[in-house]
DNA sequence: GCAAAAGTGTTACCGGTACACCCATGT
DNA sequence: ACATGGGTGTACCGGTAACACTTTTGC
């Protein structure tokens, strides 16, 4: 009696898309897959899955993720939900984008490339199946949008790093240079994070100090970082 | 064949929630609705919807919107997809939240009363079913991220209304009284608002001048309102 | 005249921006 | 010594907040 409250109404095939992130090489970068199914088999997409009957789509979004890249544990968002019954050109899903931060260095990257996996520059993505390049629109929006009001860093960036390293990565997030003296000022004047006695020489023969996020670093309401 | 590809995945019951806003005797308030179907009937709730085999998940929230206070083409966003399998007591349904802005005069208030609706205070909300609740509180960050980033008013103010009225709105939004003076001198920097030569001297005795949003109104990136 | 809301003006302060400048060091 | 990135200092400008003040008009 009680499982049959809502029969009459349609029920639907759900499924979510992540947009993983990460900072390589002076870029924020997503991981894009060739499509291993028909319709579109090959063309580059997202990593998805189908939501499972006792999962919810957070859960569905973490299982992708860790079978995706080998991770538990890792930063994630949801987007929005995409919805147009033809979004698919053969049967109906609808699908739900999150996005996810993850370090360069810490992923399993044998098992993103057992699966074809192959990151681009968000300046640089290649043509997508369905909407996949409306969810990477948004997941940025959304990203961008954490990254004025916290300081980002701590799940993109190795754990010590410069102060340079962090405007880079808000030049990359961004697309656009902030000015280095008064990015540093500003990151000061919030008084999060802590600086090591360490320095990192790789990039300057100076050597600049090394930085990490407090253990029990939580955002703060109200610091605005940048401008938008 | 074609229809035969996602079988094994699970299908599930999706459905829409609205969070339906109006602006009246100076407070932001809230439609709410006693439920009429088993598990929780009576108790309040928003109003809803399933979604159907031709609907995206947005023209089903025009579609409860439109059965539950006779308005279409109103403003409207998707706040965030609900979906703890558990989240309702007996059967699994994935919901998705819109919220949506209203004029408190333009609405077919008998439609609301048919249906046993009742417009609550945001700050006077009663116990709700279910996610009900995370879903309003949800949806009110997204209206004030909106209001902080551009003008609110043309769906929630008459036609045409007073920089005090306005001044007023943001009050109720924000829950925060912000100086009349300065909100008037910033409105004024915006240069968007139009003043027509009328004046409503209901609240008055000298009159104060009716604005009006120009026709081709878009929101304009990068303004800032108050300071979020 | 007085109360009440509309509307203007004044001032102090804070934060962002632009940009010049010094510092340390490997080559 | 000098080039290179790290890091500091300064001067200006615009927005904001707080609040005093003027205007209009019904009673």
């Amino acid at each position: 009696m009680a499982k049959t409250r809502y029969t009459g109404y349609p029920k639907i095939h759900v499924a979510v898309d992540c947009v993983i992130f990460t900072y390589d090489d002076g870029q924020l970068k997503v991981l894009l897959y060739p499509r291993n199914i028909e319709p579109r088999k090959g063309d580059w997409s997202l990593m998805g899955g189908f939501v499972g009957d006792r999962e919810s789509l957070e859960d569905a979004a973490r299982r992708v993720l860790e079978q995706t890249v080998g991770l538990r544990d890792i930063f994630m968002e949801q987007v929005s939900a995409f919805s147009q019954p033809d979004r698919e050109p053969d049967e109906r899903v609808i699908s739900t984008a999150f996005y996810a931060l993850i370090r360069n260095d810490i992923h399993n990257s044998e098992l993103v490339e057992a699966h074809r996996g192959e990151w681009f520059p968000i300046t640089e993505l290649p043509p997508l199946i369905f909407d996949h390049s409306k969810m990477i629109a948004m997941a940025l929006q959304r990203l961008q949008n954490k990254a004025s009001h916290e300081l980002i860093g701590r799940e993109l960036l190795p754990r010590k790093f410069t102060l340079t390293q962090l405007n880079n990565l808000y030049n990359a997030v961004f697309q656009h240079t902030f000015d280095p003296g008064n990015f540093r000022k500003k990151i000061a004047s919030l008084n999060v994070l802590l600086q090591t006695p360490d320095k990192d020489t790789g990039s300057s023969k100076k050597g600049a100090y090394l930085y990490v996020f407090p253990h029990d670093y939580e955002p703060k309401d109200f610091c605005r970082i940048v401008k938008v």
